[in-house]
DNA sequence: CACGCTCCGGTTGTATGCAATCGACCTTGA
DNA sequence: TCAAGGTCGATTGCATACAACCGGAGCGTG
């Protein structure tokens, strides 16, 4: 289902009978994945002719992430109106102890995604939770291509951590303007990833 | 297709052969129709059981109109940065005289819809106008809801011409403030008819 | 009378077959 | 040699048939 999450290059073409036998399911099922990830504008669907695994270009980029930024900060508001210490705690114990991943980028990546994931989750809303997936998954792939310096690692947990000991400490002002910079941050990195890898495809 | 931005009231059950014979069509493309709605959450779907029209509550409703607000500035911005005074005219054409709808608060509804959606368009984001779309499908039962005092109609034009003649001027923080204030009392009207309606029910 | 069990109608999930359409390759003519 | 047309293969769009599952009605039992 989540195939198109890996490893499969923006603009690979993809046939419903392809992804039937590589599952041993019938065309069927797998054509309604399809129109859901169509919808998702995780594939470009041109009719009668072919599915394509979508790109984003600059632009786009620019415009997900400032949904993603409004997005994140929503769900600080919305995560100090209710008792999230819970949840946030569990966090903090991964976060605050930067031993839970080794320098590899995508591991990286992807403890990052569950990160705000979990943000979202915490924050109880049906709404924003599947909007920042949705985000995500479109960006997932040029944070993939993202390249890490080793010390970026080390500051991602402290920002990580300190957003959260904002939030434990109700101080949505403060974990909006941690989580805004720490994006933003991202966004430097993979845009400077693209605009370098531009040259290779 | 969109038949469920029209009169169906939320909770309502829907089958898959019910409309396709309305439609006169058989279940696989109806399935797919309703798998593609419930990906955008207008529908909800309960696996092997039925699927209902979506229904949003008071918080769903924030957490929406947040969102809205921020794609809405957004593609005030994006406008600002590229010529796009032609479809500006032409909007302004019709909103600066207030005569083009009469006071019936169902034709306003839309016709508001039309212009958030066209400046969305004039944007040129790919990213932007799909994510208004679908916020504005589910706001749609709501605003339909909404009950319009006479001179709203008028004060509606004016803002809706406010905010194209800032447009036009390329002052971008002026007609995302204007935006912004037109959305939020949207918002209030919204607010109250659904505290007002929730008894009738 | 209340509780549980079974059976049955209805709806969705899946598979398969056929029609329609698009793209590419090959052929043919200038 | 190049361009234009047609034919063929591949893939999607749609319809139909069957299987699996859920909910409720009715019946039986404690």
């Amino acid at each position: 289902m989540e195939i198109l999450r890996n490893v499969l290059p923006p603009g690979t073409r993809i046939t419903e009978e392809g992804l039937a036998e590589r599952y041993g399911l019938s065309r069927t099922p797998v054509r309604e994945a399809l129109r859901m990830l169509t919808r998702e504008s995780l594939l470009l669907h041109v009719p009668r002719a072919y599915y394509e695994v979508a790109s984003v270009n600059l632009d786009e980029m620019d415009d997900l992430y400032v949904m993603r930024v409004a997005l994140e900060e929503r769900i600080a508001e919305r995560i100090t109106r209710r008792d999230a210490s819970r949840e946030l705690r569990e966090l903090l114990d991964f976060w605050a102890t930067p031993a839970g991943v080794t320098s590899a980028n995508v591991q990286l990546v992807f403890a990052d995604e569950h990160f705000h994931e979990s943000l979202a989750v915490a924050s109880g809303s049906s709404v924003l939770t599947p909007m920042l997936r949705n985000i995500n998954n479109r960006l997932h792939a040029l944070r993939m291509r993202d390249f890490i310096n080793p010390d970026r690692v080390a500051r991602t947990y402290e920002q990580h951590a300190a957003i959260l000991r904002a939030l434990l400490r109700n101080d949505g002002r403060l974990a909006a303007a941690l989580l805004r910079a720490h994006i933003w941050q991202s966004y430097d990195f993979v845009c400077a990833s693209m605009l370098r890898g531009e040259g290779e495809r």
